[in-house]
RNA sequence: GGGCCGUUAGCUCAAUUGGUAGAGCUGCGGACUUUUAAUCCGUAGGUUCCGGGUUCGAGCCCCGGGCGGCCCA
């Protein structure tokens, strides 16, 4: 049982908990409710500040508001008591509690009952200190709701732990914690914007899955009572937004939730915000240009620019056009050997020992070539880039280059050495991708654990025919490392965490 | 999965060769009607992550485990 479950044992505590439920306690022996269900508010510390912009100092408005805010710092002085409340948007205020202003019992339950971190309501007049700094002066004042645990200390870092495990605390202490979900929220409006202004329609398909499939990777099994059957959360949303359209809905996109049974690390959660798009009648040209556009406007939407600030201070450029290469021939110049989709396995394996890369010996060539590639071109890529090529066996679901024969016309989008988005032309063929998703079968029963399933009812949409169209996956989270420069455990409010 | 590092008061961190577990902030008591992380005086606060072991004696050494971070796969 953790702390928090435990029933409060009054001996077991910290002097400082024990301490603030015996404040509790006496306010309301006292007759006061220390959590009131509704206070006289007529202002937010927002609106104060906004009013009174340059007050000059020692001056008296006369205006009579109602403020609330958490209490995170106090001075007392004797027969006067500051406190520098804040609010939710970060906004702070200071608010003078005197014994001309509130009286003797007032002032002296201030000092009794206040701790910091409680929230409080002050009623009085907005005024300028003598210092010059804009504060509410107390007529009156009481407790809105009385902290129980004591806050951190303010002028020193949480522990990451700490800040992930109780990112409620982490956003009560520190400001840039709160900015980074406003920021999120800022990105997905202004993706949701860049995709309404070109007409696409916005779905949400299916979370549960009986059938695992659209992407590589290892899938959460649950269960389902009412089917009595086994289900998945779904890995990727692809396959039912191709449903989508081939019935007609030409231009669709799904901002929502992927689950991923796989490794956690800095750029890696196992469950993870994920954009999908889909364009009839585009191209893994066309949608790449549009992929640039989506991260340049939604920069533009909530930084002004398209040179963003990353969190440890440099700048980095978004704007203009991407640089591209080409995966064949980024790594042919990388090995300084020629490397096709003809060149065998083993060649391959030799330069991988060469280089003292570790590769999986029961690997292909396919998948050898994106191996070599990450180690020795990937890794090292900064600016925006778009890598395009793929070798066709590691990309079932992608259309066979129009003219390169073993290639698919599939591109991974790199910022600062990860991966930040992917782009195919669409395989539509439905009697080649019966044969892509068969093979994809025969490796999953071979033990294969990130092959797709063999999807019926998706192959049987297909045959009704599917228009030549593009589409494209972007990952939320890293959308947001690109644009900051923080941890996915940074972009992420909530990451999953072991129970403490 | 492997290697390395960390885990000490509410929070952030110290602790010499194995020899009485400390500091700042917070809390508590006091002074103070213009402070800005207020200041000053006083004071309290510990299952040193958990379980074993070695030792006269363990925060420190050894073994096992938990949780976390970094690197590698």
């Amino acid at each position: 049982m953790t702390d928090s479950q435990r029933p409060p044992d009054q001996q077991d505590l910290p002097e400082q908990m024990r301490v603030r439920r015996e404040k509790r306690t006496r306010v309301l022996a006292e007759g006061n409710d220390p959590y009131p269900v509704e206070v006289p508010r007529t202002h937010s510390l927002a609106e104060v500040r906004a009013a009174h912009p340059d007050l000059p100092a020692d001056t008296e408005t006369g205006e009579q508001v109602g403020l609330t805010g958490r209490v995170i710092y106090m001075r007392i002085a004797g027969k006067l008591c500051f406190a520098t409340l804040r609010e939710g948007g970060g906004t702070e205020l200071q608010a003078m509690i005197s014994l001309a202003g509130v009286g003797a019992d007032a002032l002296a339950a201030w000092k009794a009952d206040v701790d910091l971190g409680d929230h409080v309501f002050v009623h009085g007049e907005v005024i300028t200190s003598k210092r010059g700094e804009l504060s509410v002066m107390a007529d009156s004042w009481r407790l809105t709701s009385k902290a129980l645990r004591p806050l951190p200390v303010m002028h020193k870092e949480l522990a990451e732990e700490t800040r992930i495990r109780q990112r409620y605390v982490d956003l009560i202490v520190r400001p840039q914690a709160s900015d980074v979900v406003r920021t999120r929220s800022g990105v997905l409006r202004a993706l949701r914007d860049s995709f309404h202004r070109r007409e696409f329609v916005e779905v949400e398909t299916p979370m549960l899955q009986s059938l695992h499939g659209g992407a590589a990777a290892r899938p959460f099994v649950t269960h389902s009572n009412a089917f009595d059957m086994q289900l998945y959360l779904r890995i990727a949303p692809e396959l039912y937004l191709k449903r989508c359209v081939i019935g007609g809905l030409e231009k669709v996109f799904e901002i929502n939730r992927n689950f991923r049974n796989e490794g956690s690390d800095s750029s890696h959660s196992p469950e993870f915000a994920m954009l999908e798009f889909y364009e009839a009648y585009a191209t893994y040209n066309t949608n790449a240009d549009m992929t640039r556009k989506l991260v340049q406007e939604a920069a533009d939407a909530v930084f002004g620019t398209q040179v963003v600030t990353l969190s440890d201070g440099s700048d980095y450029d978004l704007s203009g056009e991407w640089a591209t290469l080409t995966m064949y021939g980024s790594l042919s110049d990388a090995l300084g050997e020629e490397v096709t989709p003809e060149t065998h396995a083993e060649k391959l394996r030799g330069y991988a020992k060469a280089r003292e890369i570790d590769v999986d010996p029961k690997l292909g060539h396919g998948k050898l070539v994106e191996e070599l590639w990450e180690h020795l071109v990937g890794d090292h890529l900064h600016a925006p880039t778009f890598v395009r090529d793929f070798p066709i066996e590691t990309s079932p679901l992608t259309r066979q280059h129009r003219s390169e024969p073993g290639i698919a016309e599939k591109w991974d989008l790199y910022v600062r050495g990860f991966e930040l988005a992917t782009g195919y032309s669409e395989l539509v063929d439905p009697v080649v991708e019966r044969e892509r998703l068969t093979e994809q079968a025969r490796l999953g029963a071979a033990g294969d654990s990130e092959a797709m399933q063999l999807d019926e009812d998706f192959l049987r949409a297909l045959e009704y025919g599917m228009p030549p169209s593009g589409g494209v996956g972007m990952g939320i989270d890293r959308l947001l490392m690109a644009l900051t420069g923080l941890g996915i455990r940074e972009t992420i409010l909530f990451p999953l965490v072991r129970p403490e």
